[in-house]
DNA sequence: AATGAATGAGAATTCATTCAT
DNA sequence: TATGAATGAATTCTCATTCAT
């Protein structure tokens, strides 16, 4: 229940359990939290009633609103929250790569993969992109505060990994696309569709092959042209 | 995938007038499912009253319950027409293709680019990845009538490129995730963040530069791992 | 389907069964209120629909309107066709009769008991009981066609049996409670509450039993007061 | 039989506009069944909106559901609440009745009597009658619970009668029809066609008559059949 | 800070009734 | 006379939000 979320993309949160009498005042917010993003993962955020998530915060319906003015300002912070320790990561680290650029894509990869093992820190996108149409503000949020300083980094990877000579004449924007877009494929089949390649989902498996391909190119006599 | 309307786009609908009583009965069905589809869309199922989709379908409320016995009713109707003229596109032109597989490839991801250009053939997707917690019965069927006959057919495609020398020995149930991931990740960026690269949504240059990369690899010297 | 009803008291209904080709206009209201009456009895006023009525009846909902201007027209049509045929049956026997009254109250026994075992007789007092909250002149109508010309018979018969000496000087509005009520309690508690007496539903027994006690009494030394 | 309702009649409820915040809640599901029941008896289940029940408990609609989950659960406990107080009345009595049936049977008829007097008791009868076409499971509730129960002790009161030598050979089952019959009967007449003898309900006069006939005859020189 | 009772706007669904054909 | 498509008022039930204590 008290299930502590800092969103950290690659970092386990930490298993906090404070018995109940002891819990203070101010941690109350971030335990609504944990208990709403636990049920708009479970239900969505239309079909979680705030009393539900009262309920699974171990508090009552009202207090929930001595923290939060309505439903909609619980799930704006919740996604609020989940800003707050990115850049660091992955940023820092791409920020001053220098050398051969496939050394810090694959860095990146395997920092994704590992990322989209933890179902807490999915969630949120997940979330977003569930309630994009009703909140849109959700999504420029998201992408103000992480996708638009994320994706130049990974851009300006693959812009000076051209120039250097180490990579392929290709387009920055579209690339990160198919950098990218395995793991988002592979997350929409098995979440969405509950489609996962057999032996189950071995994201390292995943992103072994999508590196392969993604340097060497599918064609065994590169080169070729279809 | 690739999933046709047959019903006109909402946008040039046109403002017909026809006195209630003239109109056919029989299209009615298809006009509140357009009707829906366009909120749908818009709006999100939750935030749809049943009431909008009548006044757009030029009905009133009660008439929408002659065909349909729910809401719920509605969508999953949306779904399963929308699955009708399936396995004949890609299907047919997959199932029996011979020789090179990188210029079936090549096929697949262009209809696959061009279906994406058109929004209501989006809209089924990107509306049961919405719904998917609230009815997860639209995904299964989804999944059933769709996912199920095409990715297997994409992979035997890649098992026989391997087997005949063309491809190199990859995992084709990963690779698959490689190879449409690129259009996903470039739908989920352009349609939920509003992230669309400089020059507008080009799909054929997004197409071209996830070939090149697919087939010839991002590294300049293929062959030499990182 | 075309189910006839006359509701004379103790008389069975004729088991016409025209051809549907050869149905004239003029018997579709009787086929609508024979519709209705089935409808009214298994799920009562308010859970039938008019949609069903006109079902039964094998037309269109449109066409119940033209022979009756509104759903709560039919179950007042229902009561009135019900009503015509009274007074002769048991009436005019009463009216004239002279002599021992005891055989006359057997005799009205007898018809009771005989139709109450016709469901269709009953039918239209058991409508009446249930919906005279909500249409009391149907109660007002059954009362002052067919009560306030049965009873004050039965009343009269019991009173010149008393001035005759045949009777114990009784109360005859009273008596009346007495005479009908073995019958009212026993279809009370087999249609309401399924209780049948071991043995099955035996009209006859029942006349039998009443009328035994009614005439000798229940205790075997008669005239001795508890 | 003889259900007690525990609750003040509606007629005489003070008009108390105690401020809502004060009023204790646990009074609340009483309250509600209370307007309820008024609002059943006067207008019907189907007729009575929740909203009505809601606001002659001075409450709002909302607020019923917080006490009961449907309307239809109204109804149900409504006839619940009123089975509690049963079987200790007349059912004590008559069980351990030793000696002539006739001064128990008469003292059962005077409680019967006594009963029916009051509205309320009649009440939930009466509202199972109407409604059991829709809800079945009243009738049986109340079949299983009070009538299953009153009704094998009154025959054994008969049986045992009649073995001791102090009644007739009659069939208990069916006599039990003849000596509940007047009251309902006299129920029906008044309450469903608002026929009263002249006089006014004189229940009493009833209990006597019905009495003078049920053990000594109508028959003036019992024994003579007719 | 916290509770839980109460509110009332809002949405789905039903169905008697109308009406163009 | 007959149809069946269409209407819209009415009703049940839900749930975010408020508020006295």
């Amino acid at each position: 229940m008290v299930d502590e979320q800092q969103t950290p993309p690659a970092i386990q949160r930490p298993a906090r359990r404070i018995p109940k009498f002891r819990r203070r005042a101010e941690a109350r917010p971030d335990e609504v939290l944990d208990a709403a993003l636990d049920l708009f993962i479970e239900k969505g955020f239309a079909a979680t009633r705030v009393e539900d998530i009262a309920r699974r915060a171990d508090l009552s319906k009202g207090a929930v609103y001595l923290y939060f003015p309505s439903k909609e300002a619980i799930i704006e912070a919740l996604v609020r929250r989940a800003m707050l320790p990115i850049a660091s990561n992955a940023a820092t680290f791409l920020a001053g790569f220098e050398g051969d650029p496939r050394v810090a894509i694959s860095t990146v990869m395997q920092m994704l993969g590992g990322a989209m093992a933890n179902p807490r820190t999915m969630a949120i996108p997940k979330i977003i992109v569930r309630e994009v149409v009703n909140f849109p503000e959700l999504a420029q949020m998201y992408r103000r505060e992480l996708l638009d300083r994320a994706i130049p980094l990974l851009e300006g990877l693959l812009r000076r990994g051209i120039a250097a000579g180490y990579l392929r004449p290709v387009d920055p924007a579209l690339t990160v696309r198919t950098i990218v877009g395995a793991f988002i494929a592979h997350l929409m089949l098995a979440e969405v569709f509950g489609i996962v390649p057999e032996g189950g989902i071995r994201l390292d498996r995943l992103v072994e092959n999508h590196l392969l391909i993604l340097f060497d190119g599918l064609a065994l006599n590169p080169g070729a042209q279809p």
